[in-house]
RNA sequence: GCCCAUGUAGCGCAGGGGUAGCGCAUUCCCUUGGUAAGGGAAAGGUCACGAGUUCAAAUCUCGUCAUGGGCUCCA
């Protein structure tokens, strides 16, 4: 009998009888690897342990320790939750079940059932009852499509007839789990890899079900969906649990009650975002910090109203493209839109004077608050609402000056992110069908906008036609607690308004010549920003930002008056501070502090009268021992002015 | 907008066909305490809103609104 030649990740070879399996080859290994090993890499593609070994192939077996093998038990997990689903609900129809970031999910069409949380204890008890079968599962080629196709019609699988109609050829596969005994006992049409045997199945959990339409596609048919994890050990299940947990805890919505941030009530209205004195300070020294970069980078900062005729948006558009999430009002039967976007307005400040060459680019910005509306199930806390304040600019440039622009306001955006220690992701759409403008101008901004990036390295994912018609864009995807990436700084090329407007300039010759327009928020929007930082610092903000940034803590009434003057003089040094003279006791008052995350508590007893001193406690560090008051606002003020994290020690 | 769940005092929760309870917070009294909860008392709710079933609804049914998890959408 011929042998084959197999090469091992170690650069030695082995000769292995012909229609030898990766099984076959793992054993012949060794009796251990044999035992663990859970799926192999062969010339770099991801295979099964039955799959047959040819001459010259390049093979790696696979254990649960390469992190290749994670997605491989949670698929398989799911094809066994899909098992114990139909088991349950024998008329349930079967979709599509691939892994996500953290685990996976199973789509079904179970005709006359809801299912609800409730239930999947019961659906995990049956994925017991089958990991305990020693189900294994076999890879078989589909050879005969249209028996097959004929078989699942049988069965009423009409999704798994949509897809194998569509894989027909691409050597469909199917997965067979058999029993013990070798009797086929459920299959799924699928690409793989499996584990061989669900007893390689220790730790999962279902985690919620939800809705989710078939393809993804609002005009199909709602499947009920069921999101689920595994993992190797129990231990990383848990482990992964109690960082959901963690996370959750720090989820704005959350703090946003805790710590007296904000409320939205249902007599405003939803997605209407009532700020709370301490989230108010919050705001007011982000806004602070916002007009001061903008004026060292030579922006023009204005004002506009929050409503205008409809007419305006006739010019500009939206009310053509953008009707369904506009708010519409009539006064004097003239009609008004409460407005959803500021440009309009910054291009009629344009239009209010002539402009040349030599007075561009000019750079409009303000904090406009518009009003969009949203569909109701869009709604989630402060990333996503009615009404909001973008942080908004237009810039009005030659076409020669776009890309500088760009590179400045990448800058901006990036030394903003990184003061905030905020970490994020970037995103490059490039033009879609029906777009606005040359093809000449698109190829130039879309060239500019690379380079740009490049210049600055910042690895960016590039969405292939996923521009707006009217001009190419970056996006800054910002991550909150729970995972979830909402969009943060963007930066728009308009190609389009400028036109609809008929702005102008004057060049060199003297000729007319339309503007480029930039869109551009730093932020995006103050609710949505402030909302992810409140998750970014778990409510803790550092002191320049911190609602209160010190509390005074006298311990017996007798040490109230001195409390006093020490509250007085941090007040008149411009801190914003508390005196807890309430008849508490100090350890009271401490861990009400500690809990509202106030940076410093500076305690007042018998001690510090004599010394004239403050014991202070840092929020982080604890007590840090006693400093002369003075020395303590100094250093504070300096942990201000720095924007920095708690110094003073 | 769609699917599922939820809505009880300021907050966190329990209860459940016979007109409501706990903890924290609040107010008052006592206590004056050295780095995360001192003690006591009082006050506080038409159980989201509307309709229906019933002798009787906070509890069951339907609708509306809102919130949560997802899907879709996001100029």
């Amino acid at each position: 009998m011929s042998e084959i030649k197999i090469n091992l990740p170690d650069g030695s070879s082995m000769e292995v009888p012909q229609s030898f399996t990766v099984a076959d080859l793992a054993n012949k290994i060794s009796e251990g690897l044999g035992r663990v090993a859970v799926a192999a890499k062969i010339n770099e593609n991801i295979v099964d342990l039955n799959t047959i070994l040819k001459n010259d192939d390049n093979v790696k077996i696979l254990t649960s320790k390469d992190a290749e093998t994670l997605d491989i038990l949670r698929h398989s997990t799911a094809h066994v939750m899909a098992q114990a689903v139909q088991r349950i609900y024998p008329n349930a129809k079967i979709a599509i079940g691939p892994t996500i970031e953290n685990g996976f999910y199973y789509d079904f069409d179970i005709p006359d059932t809801s299912l609800s949380v409730d239930e999947l204890s019961k659906i995990e008890e049956q994925m017991n009852i089958i990991i305990k079968e020693n189900q294994t599962f076999e890879r078989h080629e589909i050879t005969n499509v249209q028996e097959k196709i004929t078989e699942f019609r049988e069965k009423g699988e009409i999704y798994k007839i949509e897809l194998l109609m569509e894989y027909a050829s691409q050597n469909p596969t199917l997965y067979l789990g058999k029993n013990k005994d070798g009797n086929i006992v459920w299959n799924d049409f699928c690409r793989g890899p499996h584990i061989p045997n669900t007893k390689f199945i220790k730790a999962f959990k279902l985690l919620s079900v939800a809705g989710a339409y078939w393809r993804g596609d609002e005009k199909n048919k709602m499947l009920q969906r069921i999101y689920a994890t595994a993992f190797w050990t129990k231990d990383e299940l848990n482990e992964y649990l109690t960082r959901i947990e963690e996370a959750e805890k720090r989820d704005h919505r959350k703090l946003g009650t805790q710590l007296d941030l904000f409320s939205i009530r249902e007599e405003v209205g939803a997605g209407l975002v009532l700020w709370h004195p301490n989230l108010s300070v919050v705001r007011q020294m982000i806004e602070d910090y916002w007009r001061y970069e903008h004026r060292k980078r030579d922006y023009e900062i204005v004002y506009t109203p929050h409503i205008a005729k409809s007419q305006l948006w006739d010019i500009s558009g939206h009310n053509e493209h953008f009707r369904e999430n506009m708010f519409y009002m009539q006064v004097e039967e003239q009609d008004y839109v409460l407005k959803p976007m500021n440009c309009p307005f910054h291009i009629l400040i344009y239009q209010a004077k002539r402009y040349s060459y030599r007075s561009l680019p000019l750079r409009m910005a303000e904090l406009g608050t518009v009003y969009r509306n949203e569909r109701s199930g869009a709604l989630h806390g402060m990333t996503r609402v009615k009404g909001f304040t973008q942080d908004d600019a237009h810039i009005f440039c030659t076409q020669d000056q776009f890309v500088d622009e760009v590179n400045k306001i990448i800058d901006f955006i990036d030394d903003t992110l990184t003061m905030f220690d905020m970490t994020y992701e970037v995103e490059l759409s490039t033009r879609p069908e029906g777009f606005a403008g040359t093809l000449e101008i698109w190829d130039k901004a879309e060239a500019g906008l690379k380079k740009a990036l490049e210049d600055k390295k910042l690895s960016y994912v590039i969405n292939e036609g996923d521009g707006a018609f009217y001009g190419p864009k970056i996006d800054f995807k910002l991550k909150d607690a729970i995972g979830r990436t909402w969009q943060g700084a963007t930066i728009q090329l308009d190609f389009n308004l400028p036109i609809r407007f008929n702005l102008k300039y004057t060049e060199k010759d003297g000729s007319m010549q339309t503007p480029v327009m930039i869109h551009r928020v730093i932020f995006g929007t103050m609710e949505r920003f402030i909302g992810i930082l409140i998750e970014h610092y778990a409510g803790a903000f550092p002191a320049w930002l911190a609602p209160q940034q010190a509390v005074v803590i006298p311990i017996a009434d007798r040490h109230t008056e001195f409390a006093q003057s020490i509250y007085k003089k941090l007040r008149d040094a411009d801190l914003r501070v508390e005196l807890d003279d309430r008849s508490e006791s100090m350890n009271y008052k401490i861990r009400e502090a500690q809990n509202r995350k106030i940076p410093y508590m500076l305690v007042i007893g018998d001690k510090e009268i004599e010394a004239n001193y403050v014991a202070v406690r840092a929020r982080l560090k604890g007590d840090i021992g006693v400093k002369n008051i003075d020395e303590f606002i100094n250093s504070l003020k300096k942990e201000i002015e720095t924007k920095g994290k708690e110094i003073v020690n």
